[in-house]
DNA sequence: ATAAGTTTGTATCAAAATGATGCAATCGAC
DNA sequence: GTCGATTGCATCATTTTGATACAAACTTAT
């Protein structure tokens, strides 16, 4: 299918979709030290958006976030949290959208169902930065991770949402052990708490980092050791399986 | 204007309303050392629900929940927070909106705006109990408080709601000083350490309590002495507005 | 007036959690 | 083996929290 009828087919979809709401991912990764989040490029307006989509009739929000988590990622069972819904009445302008049909031959007429109002519901997710692989949606050519710290200027209120999302993934940090989605399968204390101190935009102490986490009881050793650097080993964890 | 008039003009104000969306309210009162849920029972059928309803397309759900608020109780400048977004495909039947429509001689056709599938929005609110003055919607014909504890059961997935705005507001409790908004303006540490015991479900050390909540120096005392009883005059304490 | 009975406000001590520092152990490079 | 680097953990200091005690302030009974 050509770019053009994949858009055609979508904007008949419109019937399908549950009018007035939309669900937007802040998908989180960690990389090179660096927390990023996950961004789509429109190439003609040069414009950045968070991945998002809509909720099919028969579905419910936490699977649509899940199938559009999915279809971005290419990855299935991704830790997500439902944050906050974001309900002004005027939440941005839909221009880089209607330029974007545009630049495909689709005219939206102002009343079109794209054009109308949503209300968003933020999901975050903790992704494995290395299995993922960014695929852009009809609207956008481009996916990429963008560090925290150097966000863009976002469509419409994406920037406020992924505010909010990172100052609800800081509260839970502590409260529940979620930071592991973030890391691969197994990893170092070293790891774990740059991961932390990432997140947490500060430097923790080494020592009573380490006990705090052991102390929490969900880690396990796997390995005895590891080898390559010219110094002690660390030993490598994972997390307990909750038998 | 009659009941059946103003049902009658409640289905028309359909189309005013942002389609699939709603906004449930869970409100608390805190009234004889419990801690309450205002529930409105529909008579007909002898349904119990949560005050809710529907977002018009000019104002936000914030406003929506606001205006749901003072519509029940009768008070503004409520504390509100939103918690969650209920999206399952069927949270429910609407068999109880069906027959208290029909009761009043309106015959929903199955595709009627009233019978589709809404999200719903839920905020909890903290409102002093004995401002509020209970009033019902079009369905319903009374509004009253129920004890946390003997919830009956609710239309659609209302007690599930209510399950989890209770444990969000009791995970909030320490972690932001939320409290107050249950009692009168002005309140003796015993009435406060009598709500959060009664949120919490979990008796405390009166001493410790006093200091911990001291230490967060936003309460201020306001009258030095208190009387009646045989016994020392507790101090009288009101938030210190944060000038 | 005085004593008795309560409850309040706060001090004090014990225990637990957290912050900070030090040191032995273990690896590769030389 | 020695050196430099990093890890794992012990240890101590500090802070926070848990538990108990006691004096102060009030009304009622005598």
């Amino acid at each position: 299918m050509t770019p053009s009828q994949n858009i055609k087919t979508f904007l008949e979809t419109g019937p399908e979709y549950l009018p007035s709401v939309s669900v937007d991912c802040v998908i989180f990764g960690f990389h090179e030290r660096q927390l990023k989040v996950l961004l789509l490029e429109f190439k003609h307006t040069k414009a950045f958006a968070l991945p998002g989509g809509f909720v099919f009739k028969d579905e419910s929000t936490d699977e649509a976030a899940t199938r559009i988590l999915w279809e971005r990622t290419g990855v299935k069972d991704i830790y997500l949290e439902q944050f906050h819904t974001f309900g002004e009445q005027n939440r941005g302008n839909w221009d880089v959208h209607k330029a974007t049909m545009s630049s495909h031959g689709f005219e939206l007429e102002t009343n079109h169902w794209l054009l109308q109002r949503f209300i968003s519901i933020g999901y975050y997710a903790l992704v494995n930065f290395s299995k993922v692989i960014p695929t852009p949606d009809i609207f956008s050519d481009m996916g990429g991770w963008h560090d925290i710290h150097q966000i863009p200027t976002l469509i419409l209120d994406h920037n406020r949402i992924v505010e909010k999302a990172l100052s609800t993934l800081r509260l839970m940090l502590d409260y529940k052990l979620v930071g592991f989605n973030l890391l691969s399968e197994t990893f170092t204390m070293k790891e774990l708490q740059s991961l932390y101190e990432t997140i947490l935009d500060k430097k923790l102490l080494r020592a009573n980092f380490q006990r705090k986490m052991l102390s929490m009881e969900i880690l396990e050793r796997v390995e005895k050791k590891f080898s390559g650097k010219a110094h002690k080993p660390p030993y490598v964890y994972r997390i307990k399986k909750t038998a």
